[in-house]
DNA sequence: CCTATCACTTGCAATAAGCAAGTGATAAAT
DNA sequence: ATTTATCACTTGCTTATTGCAAGTGATAGG
């Protein structure tokens, strides 16, 4: 993941992408707010399994990074709930051409929700005016 | 990136794309032999610089999963050129959509070669027929 | 007061990444 | 014939990242 300001390995658009997005878990919580989760023990719950610190650290990598805000919906504890910025949800093709590969090459794979490839980036973004949960 | 068969940590088609793909060099892998490149040094000489035994593994590993297939294009010492299958080449789609999304997000990002959008994952299958080098 | 929950953080062992150097086969130059 | 060079790796080693388990602090409920 990306961090700090403008140092990429090169210029080139895909290895910036996957400067953002290359591993094993942030297109996984992706999914999930493009799916309606917006809070941690939701990601938590996901059939993968992250680990939590991971799921820390990449909740603050991905808000860093602009693909993600947080909203705090209680305080005493102050918690937050997690939503996607117009960076965020234009990954949503991204994903769609993910899954179509999977379902096109590996069997075993399960179907995504029906709407799924009908929502679009727009879709996901009204969700933090529906007042939190 | 997997390797063995058929364990995967969920069914979502999505993780399951993630598992042969979700790294930093995988696609940029991919990406080279889209633009044609087939040798090791030809991989090697990108600009991002991926280690020779990153190189080395994830080439096998993307042969073991059946994303590209080898070829010797000399004896004395054998030597081996990488052809995208039909499952590699699919990955075309998703290398679009990464690519649209770094335009729009990320300025300072260099433009894909021309024909980069307009080119399909069949285009990419009959250079293994086109006899070595 | 005890227990539980939620959202983390910390510690630590295991795995993977990244760098430099080495290897073996061959060809080309001295 | 010996040196030099190349190509496609492999090996060794250091550093960084992952993933698991446990801990923490704030709060709520019984």
């Amino acid at each position: 993941m990306k961090t700090e300001t403008q140092n990429y390995r090169s210029k080139c658009p895909l290895s910036i992408a996957l400067e953002f997005i290359g591993d094993k878990w942030s297109l996984i919580i992706i999914r999930d707010m493009c799916l309606g989760k917006s809070k941690y023990c939701d990601f938590q719950a996901s059939s993968e399994g992250i680990p939590t610190n991971i799921l820390a650290n990449r909740l603050r990598e991905l808000e860093e990074n602009g693909l993600l805000v947080k909203r705090p919906y209680q305080d005493k504890p102050v918690r937050y709930e997690y939503f996607l910025t117009p960076k965020g949800a234009d990954l949503l093709p991204v994903l769609q051409q993910l899954v179509i590969w999977t379902q096109k090459y590996v069997s075993e794979c399960m179907a995504p929700p029906e709407d799924f490839f009908t929502i679009k980036p727009e879709d996901l973004l009204n969700r933090i005016n529906r007042v939190g949960k």
